[in-house]
DNA sequence: TAGTGGTCTAGACCACAGA
DNA sequence: CTGTGGTCTAGACCACTAA
């Protein structure tokens, strides 16, 4: 099961095995896991080891614990982990959902800005999709989506077109991990301004953003523009 | 020393404990700590609580733990700690650090919106700062600072007319939290639009923050003007 | 009442840094 | 070689949940 000596420390190899076997869908979201001693016995390390192993999923937020009740495992859907990849808010701080609707989908070689932003090798495929985000009938973001083909087999065969990066993620029993955000200002692109209605030319938030799976995988490149209602606003945290 | 029974776990108590003790300027930034053994016997609990709590405060960026060195006291002024108050970015990724100019400092009775984002009783007094940033040169920010009198006594008296949250949170022993910063696209005041150099009404990056104290009490309300220069971008980690 | 995770203890051995 | 933190073990008892 797990290597003993010689290798990296139980705690990460007992986290690794169970992360793999929620995104290969053996544990499913909402599921209950079995208690700390079996899970123990099952990994073949003493109970506190896998405490500590469940511990680091759970402030992954893959795991929920709740004393008394049980280790679950948390949705990707739930609201602490799509608020992860959405950092606008509107008047109440709550995360600004939309509706997504594709423009365009298409299969194509990587570009030289593409290689360089998803870590791609040269001769290696990407889907390019533009979508518009709409949230009470009105449109606040448009954005261009670069994946890596090899990490979405066949995606322009499915019927994707209402998927964000989360829903696909788990679409391709993906766990997402770590990602950066940059934020800055633009004049509106023709398509974004109309799609936006907005003059061409006005300035609009500019989002640019690479996501990793949790092995450390570029598995997005977006680059979105974005206009702001009154009372919403992009949302940081600092912990 | 801690309380026993009927109270916070032991390695929280353990974990603020040492917190107090570092605000209190007991152990310097840099300094080493004793050894966990010790510290464990000091604080009457076993090795493991005060792992525990020593792990808590590593996360917390407040110490750093090297294996056979021993445990130090993390500089406020370190990159790691910077880089969370500050998330404009240069073209290579660096922090945009720049050189702090006073406007204007004056005390005065908090205004409504001030004792609501600072949670301020009525009849509380707040130093408002206005200051400018520059970075060779450029001034690339103008900021309204609004600062809780009760947290920073005697500002108004004090040589800080070059010092940011971080280097103010340290001349007062206040150890800095969490806190929330929204961004959002505004047309420059006038004063900003000068001391910017741009045109007035040109769109610029707004930003609005709170930090709390390490307790949570609010230590700050920032707002800030700011320009993005080529390549420079405001960068935000997805965990 | 039985079962869960949360806290706490008291050791062991290992990897690493420095004298 | 000594001392440090990092890993790992094997228990104990407590607080909470649900049947």
């Amino acid at each position: 099961m797990l290597h003993e000596r010689f290798s990296r420390p139980l705690y990460l190899q007992a986290r690794d095995a169970v992360a793999k076997r929620i995104a290969a869908g053996e544990w499913k979201p909402g599921a209950v896991l079995p208690n700390e001693a079996d899970l123990a016995q099952e990994f073949s390390v003493s109970p506190g080891t896998m405490r500590k192993a469940l511990d680091l999923l759970k402030s992954e937020r893959l795991l929920i614990r709740r004393q008394g009740r049980g280790t679950f495992v948390n949705d990707p859907a739930s609201e602490d982990r799509i608020v992860r990849h959405c950092n606008l808010r509107d008047s109440w701080g709550k995360a600004l959902r939309g509706g997504i609707r594709t423009l365009e989908l298409a299969e194509a070689m990587a570009d030289e800005l593409e290689r360089a932003r998803l870590q791609l090798d040269s001769n290696e495929q990407v889907y390019r999709i533009r979508r518009a985000r709409a949230c009470q009938g009105r449109t606040f973001m448009v954005e261009d989506v670069s994946l890596p083909a090899a990490l979405f087999p066949g995606l322009a065969e499915r019927n994707v077109g209402a998927l964000g990066l989360v829903e696909l993620a788990q679409a391709y029993g993906i766990l997402l991990g770590k990602g950066e955000e940059r934020v800055s200002i633009v004049a509106a692109s023709n398509l974004a301004s109309e799609a936006l209605g907005i003059a061409e030319g006005s300035p609009v938030l500019f989002l640019d953003r690479v996501v990793c799976t949790r092995e450390g995988r570029r598995a997005e490149w977006r680059r979105g523009q974005c206009i702001l209602a009154s009372q919403t606003h992009y949302a940081v945290a600092m912990n």
